[in-house]
DNA sequence: CGCATCTTTGAACTGGTTCAAGATCCGTGG
DNA sequence: CCACGGATCTTGAACCAGTTCAAAGATGCG
């Protein structure tokens, strides 16, 4: 909310082309002509984990580029319950709606500790206007968010809790470091909608088939060929956004 | 796919602004001006029940508003089955991924015999550019597109199969006539992910329970407090797209 | 009329839920 | 440093919604 303009937040977009978060990020194909559009303020900002983003409903003034961790966004139940309806990885975009509606539709929420660069719409407008290559990116952004959305409903709402815990495991796999870092058993049920309890057992008896390893508290070596085969998937890639 | 410029099809614009499809329509809202931009064919296109609009992979040149009818847009699973993404009613725009990709990225075939506007990529890209209102009203046409595709998992990808039924119905409801056309009981299981025959068991249920009353065949007048009440929504709205 | 397709219904089976009891983890304060 | 208490995770057992397989009606079309 405060537009704090003093020293806690780097100023300017110069760093943005730099930005160590590869093709995925907003800002990454604009020229130098692009940059001096621009003078607004983007904001480093940091989320814990558990910590909110944003809720729905809250008045919307940014959009929100993810730079490290992991952001689920929420739909609460009627009865109370809530329903992940997409899970943003490093380089999405959160917060797309705040270009076209007055506040946000679903509740943001970290699942870990994450890093985000907070720009306001204002900016995004102006760019759009003036830049062509960031119109089409936003455009493209638009269009991830649909796609994304698409196989998220694919991925964890379809088949058996197997299979869907099994694509839970692909989709979190850090390819880098090949582990699966899995969130709480709540969490995951909302995911997937299943039962925390499901969710619990079906993990267990991974562990027991040697379909993924223990490496630490909520964190897995999950055995590749083993988890996509009980995904139902074999050559499908998952997981690389793009 | 031929862009015959006979006289099949209606040409220019100027029938959109007086387009029966009320707020809905992609170009509701643009002035004499913009439409003066234009002179690319927008080609009137009906597709019989059944019929498909496009295949995923399919070039896209175009995008499509639908006028009447329903369309599903379709992903195909690795085991041959299909799972329904979304379903588009009159007002919704279709294959918007043509803005920004050479391909569609679903299958999209007719529940209903349908009549839609096939607008050429090159019209949109140039009001984009030369009409903010346009511009804007594409943005909210994506937003829309996720709001949907959000919706669409929470409504029909969660809880019991009598729920999302009853929900199904609701989304199918013709406000006008109060009446619900259903489509085949394999359709219903791909949209709500369950089988078909539990498709057809509830939707008896519901007739013996009174909660739908049988009007023709696949044609159905549900009280819509019943309904509601086995949704398991009592003030939640539904239906009304915006 | 007759064949193909779709829908309904039945009955056995099963994956997932539900409810309940332990086990494990973790921060807090003594 | 350890012991306590709350939260989360695991496991068990009964139950039930939904699946599966199979067969009998409908419906529509040439």
């Amino acid at each position: 909310m405060s537009n704090n303009a003093n020293s806690l937040f780097r100023p300017d977009l110069a760093r943005c082309r730099n930005c160590g978060v590869r093709q995925f990020a907003l800002f990454n194909n604009l020229t130098d002509e692009d940059f001096k559009l621009v003078h607004l303020p983007v904001e480093d900002l940091a989320v814990a984990k558990r910590g909110i983003l944003y809720n729905a409903g809250d008045t919307a003034q940014s959009i929100f580029t993810l730079r490290s961790g992991l952001i689920k966004l929420v739909h609460y139940l009627p009865d109370g319950g809530q329903r992940v309806v997409r899970v943003v990885r490093p380089g999405g975009t959160i917060g797309l709606e705040a270009l076209v509606s007055e506040t946000f539709s679903h509740h943001a929420e970290a699942l870990q500790d994450s890093e985000l660069c907070r720009i306001p719409i204002a900016v995004i407008e102006k760019l759009d206007r003036e830049s062509p290559r960031l119109h089409k990116q936003v455009l493209n952004r638009w269009h991830q968010a649909v796609v994304e959305s698409d196989n998220w409903l694919m991925q964890m709402s379809t088949g058996t809790a197997r299979e869907r815990v099994a694509r839970l495991c692909l989709f979190l796999t850090d390819q880098e470091t090949g582990l699966c870092h899995l969130p709480g058993r709540e969490d995951i049920g909302a995911m997937l909608g299943i039962t925390t309890e499901t969710a619990s057992r079906t993990i267990a008896e991974f562990r027991r088939r040697g379909v993924i390893e223990f490496v630490a508290r909520n964190v897995f070596r999950p055995l590749p060929d083993q988890v996509r085969a009980v995904a139902g998937l074999e050559d499908e890639e998952l997981g690389a956004a793009e």
